[in-house]
DNA sequence: TGTTAAATGCGAATCACTTGCAACAAGGAA
DNA sequence: TTCCTTGTTGCAAGTGATTCGCATTTAACA
């Protein structure tokens, strides 16, 4: 568990409990954004099941502590994953299988003052998200 | 009723219905993106009253003709716009008041072949969305 | 006008996610 | 260590958006 996380949570008046120590285990070692869904089920596959209700507040918690991004792949579900030691960065999924795959790259720092000279908005953040067909859907 | 949506509807082997008509005479009046509540809702009002269920079957229909689009600003539902006579382009919505803005504007096409040859995928579009303050919720 | 396939309304079902609440567990103070 | 405060959890119920089954219409066209 990295310190910047165990401060994070210090910092927020949050608790480093059991449970949660265990929902960032999993977080940590998936590399693609998970559902939440996804995260009970790991949970319990590793003998630390949880509420569904838990997983939730947890992910949500985390996100408003900055600790992960939510990616919106228009699944009807939200997916989650760790910023720690990561770029910021954005996905492709395939239309056909759903893989997911990282794109380690963001064209937007120039294009956000753009946006902002022109809306007079303070922009906060963007979601990019790119839909496809991989090689073996194709 | 512009010709090419009627051309559309009638290729894909659908029928031209009072409903239909009347979400897509409310989809065309508006130029920003709409929830299927907001078109149920203006529908009620405009004396067209039709099933919500009604409402989702045909944005999803229209969806899938490539007539309207969807745009996702997760706000735990989907809105939509007619693509007719439309630019592509994407959005910004203030996290205060939820004011969404049109952006003409759209930075990937460059950026759409270089992630295609980094991913092998190709690429069949894309979902960009901001997120920020507006003026008057700064 | 008759036939057929698509579309609609209605009600129920699903699905992702949230909430109320009582029992629990961190973790700082004494 | 023990105690106390406050955040946290499990469980069950509740929401809100979207979908589905099905009987009844309606558009399209021969
Ligand atoms: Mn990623
Ligand atoms: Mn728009
Ligand atoms: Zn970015
Ligand atoms: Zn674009």
């Amino acid at each position: 568990m990295a310190d910047s996380i165990i401060d994070s949570l210090k910092a927020g008046g949050k608790k480093l409990t059991k449970p949660r120590q265990a929902i960032l285990a999993i977080l940590e070692s998936n590399a693609l954004p998970v559902t939440a869904a996804e995260v009970h089920a790991r949970l319990k596959k590793a003998r630390a099941p949880m509420d569904l209700a838990t997983v939730y507040r947890n992910l949500t918690m985390l996100q408003e502590l900055g600790l992960v991004d939510p990616v919106g792949l228009r699944e009807g579900q939200m997916r989650y994953e760790v910023r720690h030691g990561r770029e910021h960065h954005h996905h492709i999924q395939c239309r056909g299988c759903g893989r997911i795959v990282d794109l380690m790259l963001c064209p937007l720092k120039k294009l956000t003052q753009l946006v902002e000279s022109q809306t007079k908005f303070a922009v906060e953040g963007h979601s990019l998200e790119f839909f496809g067909w991989c090689p073996q859907c194709r």
